[in-house]
DNA sequence: CCCTGCAACTTGAACGATCCAATCATGCAC
DNA sequence: GTGCATGATTGGATCGTTCAAGTTGCAGGG
């Protein structure tokens, strides 16, 4: 078995010292062009990998960021955590970094375990998924000027640090601006109770857009718990109004389906978040950019990373409709 | 600020060596109580953390795995893998590891992952989710000694290395004999073609159940390619046939969802993963014990990691079926 | 009295990279 | 030919931990 590689098995090969190899990895502009080159191929020859840990005990910096998995949760749910990973894992990897896990019980639980990882394993960055009013995780990070970036904007600070967010209210806009296309007026929302940002927004696409096209919202609009059965319950509640309306815009798509089975196809229904559900039972829903949105977190820690830590960034993606049967 | 808490911080305080420390970390037997008991305080009110980087330097043990996460796949879809990682994760913490993640367009990509992890992260194990017949990357892993362990059985060759999986056989035979409970005599089975070993593996658990209970299979046996419209087809198929069957065992979600759209609430269907999707129609379905797996996955792990390398180890775990409106 | 054996702890070296300061080679002006 | 500036290259120290070898103190046997 081949002896292990380090940069002085490299060095000696190319004949140069190890300070000369480690400039051509680190800071290759200083190096002698011929020089250079006969350290890349001792390198490619003997196939090195600089080992991280060596590094990083010298540098500080480990090349790690973490992301927290969570079986089930409000912000960002199952069926699109898998993909939203997989694009930080990556747009991560291209840039050099890797993307490691981790679980929490709760917000407490949550702090714990970053200092837990910056202590024994110096995680360069985190990235969060949803954040609540106050959030006490991203003052805990801020405060120690641990760089982060959060998938949801905080509603309450929006610049208090950088973050990237899918456009709520333009997806419920492009839901509602479809079914008035196609000959729909009078059209409700069934969304969630007010107080969530996310469910707020999403309600604000659809009412703004009933009101741009002259179209009274009033009585139209419901929140309820997200569920099926909650949502076929609103929606059975709003067929029987006088002026029954003709098409639902639904905050999730879990309250999609519910409107769903109890319209029984007679009126057209959108769903929110294109879950496997939807693309399933052929269910028009507005689709989040996950692979995007993951790219441009990874962006923006890395910019915090390498560059100067001045000031917060903020990224605000749009969504897309995906038209399928029932709209 | 504080500065930074090493071992010789914590040596100092207490009034011993670094050796001693380090001794109280990783073979606390060979410390007197009293003087371990001074250490572990001076540990505690440091606030002490051993620095991982340094410490995988030295022995060459990084206390990370890593799972490839991609955004379909066959062996373990989307909808279950975020359970499968919020698992492994939480056991993996609870056994002092990390789970790293990674993405790989196939098996070739996956093998120049694996060299790089190992090379520049050290690496300690892998979980591999899903088997190919004759599978280059376990045979890659097992040549240079790298532990891992499979969630899905090699069928080519049961025993070469360590894996957990559930027993597709008795999930359909669950559900089967389930239907032949409540009445059914005749009950089809729609699944994949033949050669695939967990499509086999379900085909083979209905049709044992019907043979055990003197019921005749004989052509209620359909494969096609996982979907919702090649469900339907075949469920219109078997629906048209002489003695018709009153009953679709399947093996997928995807394929019971076509089959309910074709039977139209006449037939009862099972579908299999107990995905969202089953969950949102109110399917009944095989579901597998996620959080179970994951935990039993680190298990074989760990125990090649810590203990001698000697032979491989199997767990097959049962499956239970849910049972919802659909049978 | 010395030697051996053992337990408990201490000391020096090493892991593989980067940083720092000193050295060496080169070209150019005088 | 000498002096000097410029810039590439070198050796040594260092990060925090564990390994290997060594030291100390003490009990017991010959």
């Amino acid at each position: 078995m081949p002896d292990k590689v380090t940069i002085a098995t490299v060095a000696a090969h190319a004949q140069v010292s190890r300070q000369t190899v480690s400039n051509v990895l680190n800071s290759p502009h200083i190096v002698r062009e011929e020089t250079r080159r006969r350290v890349e191929e001792a390198i490619a020859a003997l196939g090195y990998r600089a080992n991280q840990a060596a590094r990083q005990m010298r540098t500080g910096r480990s090349q790690l960021l973490a992301v927290r998995i969570e079986p089930t949760r409000d912000g960002i749910n199952g069926s699109v955590l898998d993909r939203f990973l997989h694009g930080l894992t990556f747009a991560a990897a291209a840039a050099g970094y890797r993307v490691m896990l981790y679980t929490a019980d709760d917000d407490g639980d949550e702090i714990k375990t970053f200092d837990d990882l910056l202590a024994s394993y110096d995680l360069d960055g985190f990235v969060l998924t949803g954040t609540d009013h106050g959030d006490v995780r991203t003052l805990w990070l801020a405060e120690r000027d641990v760089p982060f970036v959060t998938f949801g904007r905080p509603w309450d600070a929006p610049e208090r640090h950088s973050w990237v967010d899918v456009d709520n209210a333009d997806g419920t806009a492009q839901a509602t601006r479809r079914l008035i296309d196609t000959g729909h007026r009078r059209i409700a929302f069934i969304g969630w109770p007010a107080g969530s940002g996310v469910g707020d927004d999403r309600r604000d696409g659809w009412q703004r857009t009933m009101k741009a096209h002259d179209l009274d919202p009033t009585g139209l609009d419901r929140g309820t718990a997200d569920s099926i059965p909650n949502g076929a319950e609103c929606a059975r509640d709003l067929l029987t109004m006088p002026d029954a309306p003709t098409a639902f815009v639904c905050a999730s798509d879990s309250l999609a389906l519910g409107a769903l089975q109890a319209a029984g196809g007679r009126t057209a229904v959108t769903g929110f978040d294109d879950t496997p559900v939807a693309q399933a039972v052929g269910l028009t829903s507005v689709s989040q950019p996950l692979p995007d949105a993951a790219a441009r977190c990874i962006d923006l820690l890395i910019h915090h990373l390498d560059g100067a830590p001045t000031g917060t960034h903020q990224v605000l993606l749009q969504p897309s409709l995906v038209v399928r049967t029932t709209a």
